[in-house]
DNA sequence: GCCGTTTTCGGCCCGACTGTTTTCAGTCG
């Protein structure tokens, strides 16, 4: 198996935990966390570019000490550095880091002064009274961490909530929030508004003259589980969310004339502002959450778009702020126009009740209408996922000739005649070709056998389409987020073979799935692979998530042209042909 | 440890809140 980019930015990040543990130069930790998160988050995959002998240091935030220590990554799978490292400061202080009120330093003085490494220890210690005798360690500072103890040991991950259900659980504490006379703007900005696939917490903004009034009322709100601080213009609480884990809402408010200013802060993402700061620095000004300013004068602030000018940048969409090449693109007039849902024409994968969706054919076509699409293929499971009540070479006969019957009561909109088909085991299609040749467009997916190895999984998706008939491949890695991980294929390999062969892959916008994720868009894109963006509908309602696939879709750079069914169904009927 | 439109050395983004101390370090985002 080769070393994911993942691992590599793992043993970055526990070396950069364990050197701030230790102690040691502030900057220095910081080159090994931004390495890190530069490495999780590149297109490329690391392990092939060693293999091709290209210069990691061309790579912003890796120098040359840093790329020697990928490549030993690469080579034998560890680091030397880390493994030495660990002797003097123990793995297992990661896990106090995890503990809310403790960081590096009061860590490191833990493990110093009553060589605590763990939980059990760091709970002995509080009981025999050794830890309130230490200095910057007083009762409130103790009882905290009894409580953090507890947290983790009853919920040991962290969980991060998908983008959806964090959008329902806050919804009726800003309505709350609205109500209040003298709050103007109210906005949610963090990773909310930079659309990731799941936030840590959520970030609110609002301006406002009577903060005060704001803060008592978001801190005592009925379902506030807990206030973590409570200031004048800066609030944390945990709101119940009817899960294991509570999530924290921050609220910031801010005066009018630095609202710009503060919601492109609040927004980030953290490596993006300091990126857009280090421009301001340079520039002889100062960025901060109320404005940006030369000594004491206020150049910008109202806005986001006078922030950017002032450091010579245009406006830059939130979904784009990650420090991925947005700054250099901007600066050199190449940042792309995103594709938004008032592009989308069709929705390319749904379900009715002739498998396992809710609605009918034609109430389902009614609603595609309503999104104000031109039209929408109709894919139903295939006969292998019997769970789902899927259709055998004689009901998909019979559905097409159904959909002939009541295509003539829609004008301008087309019923597209489609099915989900189960690549089997050995990578052929789970129906005839006899049958899939009278379709207008055929989507294949994997629902079974999904333990194969690297290697059978990769070669069971290439001989699938090299079938003619294959043209989508629907949720490509399979993965649901936070509960069930990827199969393990060669994905760059097979989008790689989908431009050979005219195949194309799919942005499954089901707020679970969004499969492919952002970055594999951004590979594709960089590939010259178009993609699909569909909701896999089973019910009317469903057919409204088609933003949170374009969410993903825009985060991975991708304009109107990369996607495929933003075109009308005759351009999209020739470019599918094979 | 990285980086360079003043730099190959000397910088490295910025501010609010808390708790422990009485002016600030540590944590967090």
């Amino acid at each position: 198996m080769p070393i994911h980019n993942q691992d590599i930015a793992g043993i970055f990040d526990t070396v950069g935990d364990l050197l701030d543990i230790k102690g040691e130069n502030p900057f220095r930790v910081r080159s090994y966390k931004n390495a890190a998160r530069a490495i999780e988050e590149m297109s490329q995959n690391v392990t092939e570019m060693v293999d091709k002998h290209e210069d990691l240091t061309k790579q912003p935030g890796i120098g040359k000490d840093l790329s020697q220590k990928i490549e030993e990554i690469v080579r034998t799978g560890r680091l030397e550095y880390l493994k030495n490292l660990t002797k003097e400061v123990p793995l297992s202080l990661l896990d106090l880091l995890k503990i809310e009120t403790l960081g590096p330093k009061k860590v490191g003085k833990l493990y110093q002064e009553l060589s605590i490494r763990d939980l059990d220890s760091l709970e002995k210690a509080i009981d025999e009274g050794e830890v309130k005798e230490l200095e910057g360690f007083g009762e409130k500072t103790v009882e905290k961490i009894k409580t953090e103890i507890e947290r983790i040991r009853s919920s040991p991950q962290e969980r991060r909530f998908l983008l959806a259900a964090a959008e329902k659980i806050v919804s009726s504490l800003l309505e709350e929030l609205e109500k209040i006379p003298s709050v103007d703007r109210i906005i949610i900005a963090g990773s909310y508004r930079r659309r990731k696939e799941t936030v840590g917490d959520i970030d609110v903004l609002v301006t406002c003259d009577d903060p005060e009034t704001v803060m008592e009322r978001f801190v005592s709100y009925e379902d506030v589980t807990t206030v973590i601080s409570h200031g004048s213009t800066k609030s944390s609480v945990k709101l119940r969310s009817g899960r294991e884990s509570d999530l924290q809402v921050d609220l910031r408010v801010v005066p009018d004339e630095s609202y710009g200013a503060a919601l492109h802060y609040f927004t980030g993402s953290k490596a993006h502002n300091v990126a857009v700061r280090k421009r301001a620095v340079s520039k002889g000004l100062k960025i901060n959450e109320y404005g940006v300013f030369r000594d004491d004068e206020m150049l910008a602030g109202k806005t986001e778009e006078a922030v950017y000018e002032q450091v010579g940048l245009p406006y830059i969409e939130p979904e784009l702020r990650e420090d991925r090449g947005e700054i250099e693109a901007g600066l050199n007039g190449n940042l792309p126009e995103l594709v938004t849902c008032e592009d989308m024409k069709g929705d390319l994968q749904t379900h009715s009740t002739e498998s396992d969706g809710k609605n009918s054919i034609e109430e389902m076509a009614r609603a595609a209408i309503d999104m104000g699409y031109e039209y929408f293929a109709v894919t139903d499971h295939s006969q292998r996922v019997s769970v789902a009540g899927g259709m055998d070479e004689k009901r998909l006969a019979k559905q097409i000739d159904y959909i002939n019957s009541i295509q003539e009561k829609f004008s301008d909109f087309t019923i597209l005649k489609s099915i989900e088909v189960d690549i089997l085991e050995d990578g052929t299609l789970d129906l005839p070709d006899s049958i899939l040749k009278e379709l207008d467009i055929v989507t294949c997916s994997i629902h079974y056998n999904r333990n194969l190895s690297y290697e059978k999984q990769t070669e069971r998706i290439l001989r699938a389409m090299d079938n003619r008939y294959f043209n989508i491949l629907a949720h490509p890695t399979g993965r649901l987020i936070g509960s069930r991980e990827p199969y393990q294929f060669d994905l760059e390999k097979v989008m790689q073979a989908a431009v050979e062969k005219g195949c194309f892959l799919e942005i499954n916008a089901h707020p679970e799935r969004l499969d492919l994720n952002d970055t594999h868009a951004r590979m594709a894109k960089e590939m010259g692979l178009k993609l699909t963006i569909s909701t896999d509908s089973h019910s009317t309602a469903n057919l409204k998530n088609i933003r949170y696939g374009i969410s993903q879709a825009r985060r991975g750079w991708l304009t109107r042209d990369d996607v495929l069914n933003t075109r009308p169904w005759s351009e999209v009927k020739k470019l599918i042909s094979r």
